[in-house]
DNA sequence: AGCGCCAGAAAAATCGATATTAATCGGTGC
DNA sequence: GCACCGATTAATATCGATTTTTCTGGCGCT
């Protein structure tokens, strides 16, 4: 089951997915982009007609969200949309910074033309959504940056960063994601990136992916502080 | 909800928790020590049975572990247990590697007389079960181990190593638990690991938990090849 | 006035039954 | 004789209702 990774352009009308998997997409779509507040109570009653789905389907769907740490559970008392605290901020950098160095090192190691072509196409994907100023410019932005690890071999590492990942835009939604692309050159940072992975140079690609992250980090991380004092 | 950490002493006899809970763990139990085989199907009806339980808790638990690896969900065609794989094992004793020797390294970074206790407390108390060869001894030596990574202050990495390690250690279910130890002497290995903890010695102590994984692993990967060949 | 306690309401957890979907097997046409 | 198709069977996925459990607000007691 590949949960977690990018659905594509299957978002059209006539999905005969399961109930479960629908809700499950939505469901986390409403937590990751800030629908769902963090710590507010998601209660079974109020997704169901939200949703419109039976209590079962809502229920796997928060489970699974629940092991991603997008959801908390607490026995007996139900869910809540997993808080949000500048710590975990803090984490979530991190732990991407090493494992996703690790894992587009490991990917550029094993480089071929295949991967290369797929990097430079969801490249160019993510430059036309950006030009269209569509909404699922999100999704390509993730596209992106998960081939350029996809091949790295290791499919749990993958995870692991799919998974940071999605905790990680969740706190640039929150704080507004328009303005973090507003003051600075994104599109540079990115095709800096995308020209070094290409040119087969892992120690250039990793310093400018994690320049990329650790800018949008601090950038992130004062507004959070700006947040927290005007309170 | 904790999850993925050792249940303590609950195992009793008025265990209130949920339905689910109680599901899920016997579940777990169930594929990591290999009752349940790698690639087995899980159906509800036979589950629903054998655990006493509605299909709703079992299906909350499947999705909980499906999202940890230890369960696959075919959309539409039900649960089966995780497959195993040489490559999946290998990249798991890679990962462990990667992750612990960060956690462990912080964990020692901001070590205090307290972390210093437990890791002692924990040493102590998985003697105690092997001398007993009471079933739970897995259950401290998970304790131990996790105890030496738990003051690294990153619960995210933490989550990470527990799931691993039972990644893992279902691999040294499936192959005879039995047979590892009984070929090495892993106390020694553990006191080894133990002291250098407790010395502050980060370098000392990651090298001889790596080392430590890295022996099992081998032994392991040993085994593995020895059976296929046998096939 | 403060504290604990109890009843009523709300919500979560669970169950049993139904609808849907995939797998299986036997028959039919080529 | 073999491949394909349709009915039967088995299992999943989902719903609606019931059972527990928690939460809330008000009452009586000290």
């Amino acid at each position: 089951m590949d949960l977690g990774v990018i659905q594509v352009g299957s978002t059209g009308s006539g999905n005969a997915a399961s109930a479960t998997q629908r809700t499950y997409l939505s469901l986390r779509r409403l937590i990751v982009t800030g629908a769902v507040k963090p710590g507010e109570k998601l209660k079974i009653e109020g997704l169901r007609t939200r949703l419109q789905t039976g209590a079962s389907p809502i229920r796997e769907a928060l489970s699974l969200l629940t092991s991603e740490h997008l959801v908390e559970r607490i026995d007996q008392r139900g869910f809540r949309a997993a808080p949000t605290s500048r710590e975990n901020f803090d984490e979530i950098l991190e732990m991407r910074c090493e494992l996703e160095g690790m894992a587009l090192r490991r990917s550029i190691a094993s480089a071929t033309e295949d991967w290369e072509e797929a990097v430079v196409l969801a490249h160019h994907r993510m430059g036309r959504a950006a030009g269209k100023g569509t909404d699922n410019f999100e999704d390509e932005h993730k596209a992106f940056h998960m081939t350029l690890l996809a091949n790295c071999g290791a499919p749990i590492l993958l995870r692991f960063c799919s998974q940071l990942y999605d905790l990680n835009i969740r706190y640039r939604y929150l704080a507004g994601r328009a303005l973090d692309y507003q003051k600075r050159d994104v599109g540079q940072e990115h095709r800096e990136i995308l020209e070094r992975a290409v040119a087969r140079d892992a120690d250039g690609a990793e310093a400018e992916l994690l320049g990329h992250y650790r800018r949008t980090g601090a950038f992130l991380a004062d507004l959070m502080t700006a947040q927290t004092a005007a309170e």
